[in-house]
DNA sequence: GCAAATTAATGATTTATTCAAG
DNA sequence: CTTGAATAAATCATTAATTTGC
């Protein structure tokens, strides 16, 4: 099944070096757990990611706390740790039939949900995307979903939300842009309540080798 | 405070979805973290989107027009088309390897390229993405056996030709983060003499057709 | 009880496929 | 038909829950 990626490898011939990883067989498997040299622990990824700097997260110049950083802010962190109210809010408004939010939607959706925590649009839109995804996937795992009346209940919470909702699958044929930007490493998430234009998010990427 | 474990408790009382009958599924707990959040002023109204032009709802089981919109132009206009200029300069970057460009890469390229026309980061994007693809694809169509009679299969219907191989020659897979801005409608792209104002482009994006 | 090892879950990218403008 | 644009599928990578051994 995986064969796609290891026969792409072969062919490629970029990276010559790390061809020893071949039995990934489980995408699971972890840093290392080599078991060909009980010596070669070393670790890859730290050598890559030097970055520390990049990817700043105390990037608060406004509130710089550097006294005992509460367990709020995600440590070093690198990727998006939804909290509880935001995973709640998505959820919510993913069974009220959201499924690609656009720009817009995204852009108010990330200001608020910013509220609870850090957070950024590609977030938003990446949490979409893998929800509708691993939704598919899972009622096409386990077949079908036992109690799957209910098409969709209308989030009641204070207003009529009035959010269009689309099929399954149908096929949405639903297009629209996107909005794309290209920066340099950058920050800023600071709050910011006028949406000018904000832009920019980051990051490293490596020196394009080649 | 308290209120983001209640409402937490709210939504998820029904999520059929991460417990399906197999036990093998590990709700990972909550991870509650802070209790310092005492931002729960989280208006939803926000999310409702005030103005969110007329849904024409066309969800009857009438015939799906799955065709775009109105005519709804765009005030910027249409789709990028690239001029000679453009394209040479992107094949010959292509030819030389790119394949992926990261974030600064684009960014200087639709610089460049911006002397020859408008163009935004995205288009540079999706054209590197689309070129790989393409090559990739007639490399699978004609690939070995270099067949002399026309290319040309009037099929009518919908076959399409399943090609199963798949084989490219270059693309390293890298990593990295790209950006990500959402914007309302703008249009301003402009400056072309500068290279210091930052991309930041933004997009027309369709009021949520359908 | 705790910390390393496992592993499920899921965030983030890349690739494949599809739609539709020109 | 060609190809820009957008979405879906597949994949990679990291986090955190759980298990395990002390």
């Amino acid at each position: 099944m995986k064969v796609h990626q290891l026969a792409r490898g072969f062919w490629e011939q970029q990276e010559p070096l790390l061809s020893l990883g071949c039995k990934r067989l489980r995408p699971l498997a972890p840093k290392l757990t080599d078991t060909t040299t009980t010596v070669s622990s070393f670790d890859l990824k730290s050598f890559i990611r030097p970055d520390s700097g990049p990817r700043k997260l105390g990037n608060g110049p406004s509130n710089d706390n550097r006294h005992s950083p509460p367990v709020e802010t995600h440590p070093g962190g690198t990727r998006w740790n939804p909290t509880q109210e935001q995973i709640g809010i998505l959820e919510m408004l993913y069974r009220g039939g959201m499924r690609t939010p656009n720009a817009q939607q995204i852009e108010q959706i990330t200001e608020q949900l910013g509220k609870f925590g850090k957070i950024e649009g590609k977030n938003v839109f990446y949490w979409f995307q893998n929800h509708k995804a691993r939704e598919r996937q899972r009622q096409k795992r386990f077949g079908h979903c036992p109690r799957k009346s209910a098409p969709i209940t209308p989030i009641t919470l204070d207003t009529r939300v009035e959010i269009i909702m689309e099929r399954e699958e149908g096929s949405p044929y639903k297009r629209k842009y996107r909005s794309w930007s290209f920066e340099e490493e950058e920050i800023s998430r600071s709050s910011s309540k006028e949406d000018e234009n904000r832009t920019l998010e980051l990051f490293p990427l490596h020196p394009e080798s080649r």
